[in-house]
RNA sequence: GCCCCCGUAGCUCAGGGGAUAGAGCACCGCCCUCCGGAGGCGGUGGCGCAGGUUCGAAUCCUGCCGGGGGCACCA
């Protein structure tokens, strides 16, 4: 018997709660017994549910200890061990101080008991199998249905307030591809942690200045002249647009005097190169709530209060005619400088003076989204927040992701910015279109390095799983539109106990993961797990659907039953969900290929 | 030298302490009188090495070995 192809993600009850209990007013500890639970279990509060079982057990004298923290719920591998899993009582089995498989089967007594379950199996070293009675694992089909859009939000992170910053990319050239993997993942992690609750921002720190940017002003005046690019230029065919463009807009610029070129060429260079970037973010489904000017912080002089904030704090000091910061004594490997011998502000100070913005805007949390060759970044922010009084655990957090190649041909592209060869967004959505790069770049742990093969995720075949997830969310929509065409609607109630196939089963159990799999996907800022679970979810369906007994539709000329007329149902509710997670990973979900 | 990430099937990757470690691709054998075969079913095949913690380790800790990236009074 192979695995039905679906994971087997956890419910977590970390949180107590008497929700599925008959008297509000009784606590998990104090329920006489659980005859009290006289309203049905449902698999979304199982794990709840056997809290309050174990908690009833104990106050019982069944068995000494208390009911864990958090009570881990799974969906089992191997489709003989039921419904869903827990291991309780193995967790209890060393606080009661009696042998795990007694103490299941005191937890079984109980739980076999509850409306709603049809079987509890004690196995293997104290695992509970439960296998729930056929209308309740069937009613979910009818509770993703009817909360649509919404299914799937979960509450783990409700009430924290958070600013998301990342691409960040600087205004000097278009947005290449390596920070092209931080707006497909940083916006669809957004997407996530706002599904679980989260006030989320996302932020763009826009380096408008500084000498990259007198770098880049020096670049276009120079070019507008037919002059070289100067040895610490830029170069690419994108400058030569620009300056064509800005010299064609200001008639007689050239003639003026050098500084004041260097003016219009440094404002409106920035201003045209944001403008690309916005659009080629916008073409890719990105966009940010604040696109912050580092600019502003300069002109409001906010480095120098961050500055004098720090120095308040006690840890600033003066060495070699440049001022520091004792980032050292917070874990940095070195102290780093906050004003230069020559009076210049560093880049750092303005990280000082822009950490300082956001705990001031009332973030609770800056989360910074950076690549693998800033991860020596971490030790020096975390030093600048603690130097700020702040806590970094709690204020702070540095995601690092790991680099990104292009592969074309099974060769890796090589870029160079001299030979102008340099991949950016625009090219990769040209090449693979939106929905494929998106898809390929957040389907990977950002703790993965990974190549790209622009050949393999072009391709409209099996091989490539964006295809896969959508090509069985079109199949959802053809299958209701087919069945429409026989009156078989979900405007015809839902009769769960009907779906007692053992496929309805198995996708009716990942149709019922959806939620946690976000709740997981938000707290380990992890949107592969999406990505995963949709694939997983596209194949349980594509097997239910293959199933001769599980047909929406009359089969041949067959009259159409109360089963075709539960079955839409639960192929609504595929829809639903793999709408919904594509949604969150910023993907199109067609109606048709 | 120090720091970060990675090492799981031939390949690309999942697996936040739990039962027989999963998927896709590739390879072999099947399934179109049947809601879209862009699909499904079956088979071959794996945790870098060595210790440690634990009732239980791919998962946590230490050390080694391999691969990638980083260590500015640059931005």
């Amino acid at each position: 018997m192979r695995d039905d192809g679906t994971i087997h993600r956890t419910f977590v009850a970390a949180e107590p709660r008497i929700e599925g209990t008959s008297d509000p007013d009784v606590g998990p500890g104090k329920q006489a017994d659980p005859g009290h639970y006289d309203c049905k279990v449902t698999p979304a509060d199982l794990a709840t549910v056997i809290r309050d079982c174990v908690a009833t057990a104990v106050a019982a004298g069944d068995f000494a200890g208390d009911a864990p923290a958090d009570v881990v719920v799974e969906r089992p591998k191997n489709p003989e061990h039921g419904d869903y899993a827990t291991n309780v009582a193995l967790r209890l089995a060393k606080p009661a101080g009696r042998p795990a498989r007694e103490v299941a089967e005191l937890v079984a007594a109980r739980l076999r008991a509850l409306d709603g379950i049809d079987r509890v199996d004690v196995a293997g070293p104290g695992f509970l199998n439960i296998t729930l009675a056929t209308g309740t694992l069937g009613g979910v089909a009818g509770e993703i249905v009817e909360a649509g859009a919404s299914f799937g939000i979960a509450g783990v992170l409700v009430g924290q307030k958070l600013n998301l910053e990342f691409v960040s990319a600087n205004p000097t050239g278009p947005v290449h591809i390596g920070a092209v993997r931080w707006a497909a993942v940083g916006d669809a992690l957004a997407r996530i942690l706002q599904a679980a609750g989260a006030d989320v921002t996302r932020e763009y720190y826009f380096n408008d200045a500084g000498s990259q940017i007198e770098r880049f002003a020096r670049t276009l005046r120079e070019v507008a002249h037919g002059r070289p690019v100067p040895e610490d230029g830029y170069a690419g065919t994108y400058i030569d647009e620009i300056s064509a463009a800005i010299v064609t807009a200001n008639p007689g610029l050239l003639e003026r005097l050098e500084d004041d070129q260097t003016e219009v060429f440094r404002r409106e260079g920035v201003e045209l190169m944001f403008a690309e970037i916005k659009g080629s973010l916008a073409s890719f489904g990105v966009h940010f709530d604040v696109y912050f000017n580092e600019r502003d912080l300069h002109d409001q002089h906010k480095l120098e209060a961050a500055i004098k904030r720090l120095r308040d704090q006690g840890n600033v000091f003066e060495s070699e005619g440049a001022t520091w910061l004792r980032t050292t004594d917070y874990g940095d490997d070195r102290d780093r400088v906050l004003a230069r011998s020559n009076g210049e502000l560093t880049y750092f100070a303005a990280d000082c003076a822009y950490y300082l913005d956001k705990r001031d805007r009332g973030f609770d949390r800056a989360v910074i989204m950076l690549g693998a060759d800033h991860h020596g970044y971490i030790g020096r922010l975390r030093a600048m927040a603690t130097c700020f009084g702040d806590d970094p655990d709690q204020t702070l957090e540095i995601l690092i992701g790991q680099l990104v190649n292009l592969v074309r041909d099974g060769e890796p592209l090589r870029m160079s910015k001299r030979a102008g060869t340099v991949i950016v967004l625009a090219d990769l959505v040209d090449a693979i279109g939106a929905d494929a790069a998106r898809y390929a770049l957040v389907r990977y742990s950002s703790d993965q390095s990974i190549d790209i093969d622009l050949d393999a995720w072009a391709r409209k075949t099996n091989d490539n799983p964006v295809y896969y997830v959508q090509y069985a969310h079109a199949r959802t929509r053809n299958v209701a539109r087919n069945a429409e065409s026989f009156g078989i609607t979900v405007a015809d109630a839902l009769q769960p106990e009907l779906l007692d196939h053992a496929a309805d089963a198995a996708l009716l159990t990942a149709l019922g993961e959806f939620p946690r799999v976000v709740a997981t996907a938000a707290e380990l800022r992890a949107p592969h797990r999406i990505a995963h679970y949709l694939e997983n979810l596209a194949s349980t369906y594509h097997r239910w659907y293959d199933t001769d007994e599980c047909r929406v539709t009359p089969k041949g000329d067959a009259e159409v039953n109360d089963g075709n007329r539960a079955r839409v149902w639960l192929n609504e509710a595929t829809h639903v969900v793999l709408a919904n997670g594509l949604r969150l990973l910023g993907v199109s979900a067609p109606d048709r290929m």
